[in-house]
DNA sequence: TATTGTTATACTCTATAACTATA
DNA sequence: TATAGTTATAGAGTATAACAATA
């Protein structure tokens, strides 16, 4: 009879569920990590069609914010802010040099050190970045209202926040 | 005069900055999708560290956990409900497979796919991890409060669904 | 001694093309 | 023809060690 059953249970091997195109996701979908997961990778990949017309990733559209925000900032303090690593920052930042839209100018402060700031043309492709930026920021909106958007700023920025 | 304005401006070249420790992130925090990276990267760091002692990364934990729900599953059936791609399950699978977690039987009804399934110690490694997922979840929690955290549910789960 | 920018390197994730054996 | 599992491969993203110049 345990062996009927265990039969039973060998022959039912998923082909059936299949079919019927439902698979149980269990727990997965109640829990905070896989939400942020999938909510996170969903927003990017609307940043990364809605900015398609800039070319400018996620990454480098913090930077360019960043700097715009701080001009003279150096790449170290650039790092830090975004919690980039200073090794795969100097790729990131030649890149958006060789585009003309960050410049590096020298630092009278540090001779080991670069001051950032954005060219005439990295100016204006933030601006255009940024209207762009906030037609995706809409479009999320969209799904979850104005209140809801404020709503989810705060809780998140809390988990971010501290320990 | 324009030129001493120049001067100035270039001088203050971020040293400065360093020192005050302050660096001015500007409207990223008021972004959904830069709140959404930090908070997805803050829960996953707490996950790891979590689970640190099952030696369980998110992915597989959600592999297993939609085996153990669906016992019979096929690897095609699991990667369309994770979004993992199908060459790159493969080494993920063979690696709980040489664990001893997941097993491939051969499936009844499709000679080219296998069946999934949790093994013995695979269920009890499952359910030492969702302990350690809940404290995980505890943790979090604890910084929203519950109310917080059924709410932030909510509105990830909009973003991440549909169009 | 410590820090800045850098190179080299490696490991994980993710993505695409193409093969084989089945269906 | 299409699909399941697979291989090979390539590209991002992220991580550490170590170096020269400078603080």
């Amino acid at each position: 009879m345990s062996n009927d059953a265990n039969a039973m249970r060998r022959r039912n091997d998923g082909a059936r569920r299949t079919q019927s195109g439902r698979i149980d996701a269990g727990p997965l979908t109640g829990y905070l990590g896989y939400a942020l997961r999938r909510a996170q990778l969903a927003a990017y990949a609307d940043f990364i069609s809605s900015l398609n017309e800039v070319a400018i990733s996620p990454g480098e559209f913090g930077v360019l914010t960043i700097i715009h925000q701080n001009p003279g900032l150096r790449p170290a303090d650039v790092c830090t802010a975004l919690g980039i690593l200073k090794p795969n920052f100097v790729a990131l930042l030649t890149s958006l040099e060789r585009r003309d839209l960050v410049e590096r100018r020298d630092s009278q402060s540090d001779r080991r050190a670069y001051a950032l700031h954005l060219t005439a043309s990295g100016r204006a492709l933030l601006q255009r970045a940024r209207t762009l930026q906030a037609e995706h920021e809409a479009r999320l909106e969209k799904k979850i209202g104005a209140r809801g958007r404020t709503e989810l700023l705060r809780l998140l920025n809390k988990l971010a926040d501290a320990s």
